[in-house]
RNA sequence: GCGCCAGUGGCGGAAUGGUAGACGCGCUGGUCUUAGGAACCAGUGGGCAACCGUGGGGGUUCGAGUCCCUCCUGGCGCACCA
């Protein structure tokens, strides 16, 4: 028996389930109920992902407790679930609030911590002022907080990191064997690691015995090196400029928009140019990323447009050290190397090998390589979370917990008021004695960042009950997931995480799994009309009425206009609730309308008429069967072969639009030529096939034709069934198609030539032209060539 | 700016280099009547036609929606990454 490890993300518990998750879920579902007709050994499991900011803001608004909120959503969404009849595996449902839980991640960071995975640093790290708490940076985009929007600021705190970076390389590169990812995912995490070869150059400062290294992946214009920046935060910047100072460069920087204007500060610091008798100035730049490479550049203004505006604007000398016009200035693509002793002629590849083993071989640089990615910043200060099983002694130091010493639970009596941690005020759980050294210690009041919970949740799945994480035995069988499905919302964050922590768990407990997803399946949003009156009100699209070629609003009869087709959104008021939609048509046309329309990694535009054309097909199916049956001279034998095919076929392939395709024509056929199965065998293989979309349905029509509920095992294929003996075979004179015979597969082409010349249509296009040459794709098709 | 993906009827979308538009929605005409959010039948790329049609222009090929070059448009991602 094959296993197939089947998941779709799992949810948020944020209260109701929503058509995204009913679209999700239903495509797995699809896949996992196909597995299971062939006979595979099925893992379908669904859980929670249940810590998280919501539930805390959610109890404040409310005054509830984040625990009972999410555990009450938890239940009223598993009661959504089933609703759909997902077939999952709930006995291995699981949720990452509870202490059965998130005790074993807590044993997982004492394994990193060990393994040298996890470490406490002090940082610059991303403050979100309305969650109020720190944000990795996958978690900023475009200088806002992931989830609130607001713009994140720059602190310094004591924080705990996973050292994704030590896998920066691998991640990289495994991402070549992830054949069934998808491309753009696999090119968002490429650009995410960032990846870029090149060389650490040495700079001396003048008349201190200190130096600079800078990195560059343009080693060849080191002739051309005028000026050096470093970012605010550098290291040589508080060494050699006052606090008073660096304030107010700072002022100065914030006061201004930094992506399109350039500033600089000129410090009194001087560095040597590596090869050339020559003082270098040094300036604080604000386009200096202090995270990048060690937060400083030299610039060559000539080559680079940054150091040019750069230069530009603060008179810094520009040296031209690749050949070009002076208009071209700053020229940036590969050219010939001149006013560079070492390197004259040169082209820029061989100049960056010359000079980088120069600069080795001279002891003032190496080869290097440098990654955008940066360790992963997992402390939170936040209440409901998991708590990170550290405690901190008066004197400042600290200790990692040993596993005997787990779990580590999070306390049920907080007081919550939005402002800071609750934990910090909780003096209760906060205190303790450490048994160790019987003194006075603190807990960690910082938790988990909750993409620490989702890194390893389809592991824990394997066994949600097992006193460790997880059993290795376990792990080897039946990782990695065969097919992962869910939004490409997370093509950086959660999927990267997880990847990391694979291979991190690889390492530490020797397994032999070093990817957690096999295949990854993104699906599309749903999206629907967005109406609004002329006051700028969205309303609701159920409230909208046509009327002579105009829209309008009920009962207050204004003006509505039409707007896009978006996401499905509550301001947008464009929203469709799934309970309405099951009430109304019913969980099998629900699961069809949710393949129907759109390739299930595209959109999918929700429309009344597109449901509606899915009950209807439903109900078509449903009086099908309940036709009595005819005899009927027809064989339908190949044609239901061929239908079992490709049903198969479009499963395998996410294809799902194309099996609704298949099930149309199938049945278009059957009841034009009135061929009526009702309890045949043939029609057990359409209801075996049907399954996996509408169960509901098949089962009930199973019940009643064959009076059992146990649907028989997905149909081999009788390949020669599938071959056809007769073919249409297009005739094109000069490739352009004139047109088709019906004939036997395997004709003679010169039998079939004559034939084909005796035609009318032939004839005509032909007239007295000489035939020079006659192509003859062996039943594919005919081409005649005239002169 | 860089990267990735896409552009096919009124719409959603099908097409291992070999009959473009499967299938659905919508629309048109008709049938039926238990007047329905129903069902059934016929039609539906453009053009009176020869023919023309897969964003535009080149190319490869007997043959291109599909491969190559180039441009345009849209979406997504990244973005001062040294």
């Amino acid at each position: 028996m094959q296993k197939k490890y089947i998941l779709e993300m799992f949810p948020y518990p944020s209260g109701n389930i929503h058509m995204g998750h009913v679209r999700n879920y239903v495509i797995g579902d699809i896949c996992a109920r196909y597995h299971k007709l062939k006979g595979d050994e099925v893992i379908h499991p669904m859980g929670w992902d249940a810590f998280g900011l919501p539930a805390e803001n959610a109890a404040i608004q409310f005054n509830t407790h984040p625990q009972d909120w999410t555990l009450s959503n938890i239940k009223n969404m598993k009661s959504q679930l089933k609703k759909l009849e997902l077939d999952l595996d709930w006995d291995k449902e699981l949720a990452t609030c509870k202490d059965n839980y998130y005790q074993y991640q807590q044993e997982l960071f004492i394994d990193l911590y060990e393994a040298g995975l996890a470490y406490k640093k002090d940082a610059v790290v991303n403050w979100d002022p309305e969650d109020q708490t720190v944000l990795a940076n996958e978690q900023v985009i475009d200088g806002k907080g992931w989830r609130t929007g607001a713009n994140v600021e720059q602190k310094v705190l004591s924080q705990w990191f996973f050292k994704i970076t030590n896998y920066a390389e691998e991640l990289l590169n495994d991402l070549d064997e992830l054949e069934l990812w998808p491309e753009k995912v696999k090119t968002m995490q490429r650009n995410w690691i960032g990846k870029s070869t090149g060389a650490e150059i040495k700079f001396k400062i003048l008349s201190q015995d200190d130096q600079l290294n800078i990195f560059t992946t343009r080693p060849d214009t080191i002739y051309g090196a005028t000026f050096i920046a470093l970012s605010i935060n550098h290291r040589l910047v508080s060494k050699f400029v006052n606090n008073k100072e660096i304030d107010d460069i700072k002022k100065s920087f914030a006061e201004i928009d930094n992506e399109k204007e350039k500033k600089g500060y000129l410090m009194n610091i001087k560095c040597k140019h590596p090869l050339l008798d020559k003082e270098i100035p040094v300036y604080i730049a604000n386009f200096v990323l202090d995270n990048y490479g060690e937060g400083a550049i030299f610039g060559c203004p000539a080559h680079d447009e940054r150091d040019y505006d750069f230069a530009k604007k603060y008179n810094i000398p520009i040296i031209k050290v690749i050949e070009c016009e002076d208009k071209d200035l700053p020229f940036t693509e590969d050219g010939v190397v001149i006013n560079s002793p070492l390197l004259n002629g040169l082209k820029k590849t061989e100049a960056i090998q010359k000079i980088t083993n120069y600069f080795e071989k001279k002891k003032i640089g190496n080869r290097s390589i440098n990654y955008k990615l940066r360790d992963w910043g997992v402390s939170r200060q936040r209440y409901w979370g998991c708590p990170i099983p550290v405690i901190y002694y008066e004197d400042g130091t600290f200790r990692v917990l040993e596993k005997s010493e787990l779990p580590v639970l999070l306390p049920y009596d907080v007081s919550l008021n939005g402002k800071g941690n609750a934990l910090l005020n909780q003096d209760s759980w906060r205190k303790i004695l450490c048994p160790k050294t019987n003194k006075i210690a603190f807990r960690e009041t910082d938790t988990f960042d909750t993409f620490v919970d989702s890194s390893w949740y389809y592991i824990r799945f394997l066994d949600n009950k097992l006193d460790k994480p997880f059993d290795k035995k376990q792990v080897n069988k039946y990782l990695p997931v065969d097919k992962y499905i869910g939004g490409i919302e997370h093509a950086i964050l959660h999927l990267l995480y997880s990847r990391f922590f694979m291979k991190a768990l690889r390492d530490i407990y020797n397994l032999n799994i070093n990817e957690p997803f096999k295949q990854l399946f993104t699906q599309g949003m749903i999206t629907h009309k967005t109406y609004k009156t002329v006051n700028d009100e969205w309303i609701m699209p159920r409230e909208v009425y046509l009327n002579e070629g105009k829209l309008f609003r009920e009962k207050t009869n204004e003006i509505v206009m039409e707007g896009p087709s978006e996401k499905m959104s509550k301001s947008k008021k464009n929203v469709i609730e799934p309970d309405e939609i099951l009430e109304n048509y019913g969980i099998d046309a629900t699961r069809f309308f949710m393949i129907s329309d759109s390739p299930p990694d595209r959109e999918l535009e929700w429309t009344d008429e597109g449901i509606q054309g899915s009950k209807n097909l439903i109900r078509r199916i449903d009086k099908y069967f309940k036709k009595s049956r005819t005899d009927t001279k027809h064989d339908t034998n190949k044609m239901i072969e061929k239908f079992v095919f490709n049903i198969e076929k479009n499963i395998l392939n996410f294809s799902l639009n194309k099996c609704v395709a298949d099930i149309y024509t199938l049945f278009n056929y059957l009841e034009k030529e009135k061929i009526y199965l009702q309890n045949s065998d043939l029609s057990k293989k359409i209801l075996v096939c049907l399954y996996p979309i509408i169960p509901s349905m098949v089962l009930n029509l199973y019940m009643d034709l064959f009076n059992s509920k146990n649907i028989e095992k997905w149909p081999e294929i009788n390949k020669e069934l599938l071959i056809e003996t007769r073919i249409n075979l297009p005739i094109q004179v000069q490739g352009k198609l004139i047109t088709t015979i019906n004939t036997e597969k395997g004709y003679i082409e010169n039998e079939i030539l004559n034939s084909i010349y005796k035609l009318d249509k032939v004839k005509n296009k032909i007239q007295n032209r000489k035939v020079i040459k006659v192509i003859n794709v062996q039943d594919k098709i005919i081409n005649i060539i005239v002169d």
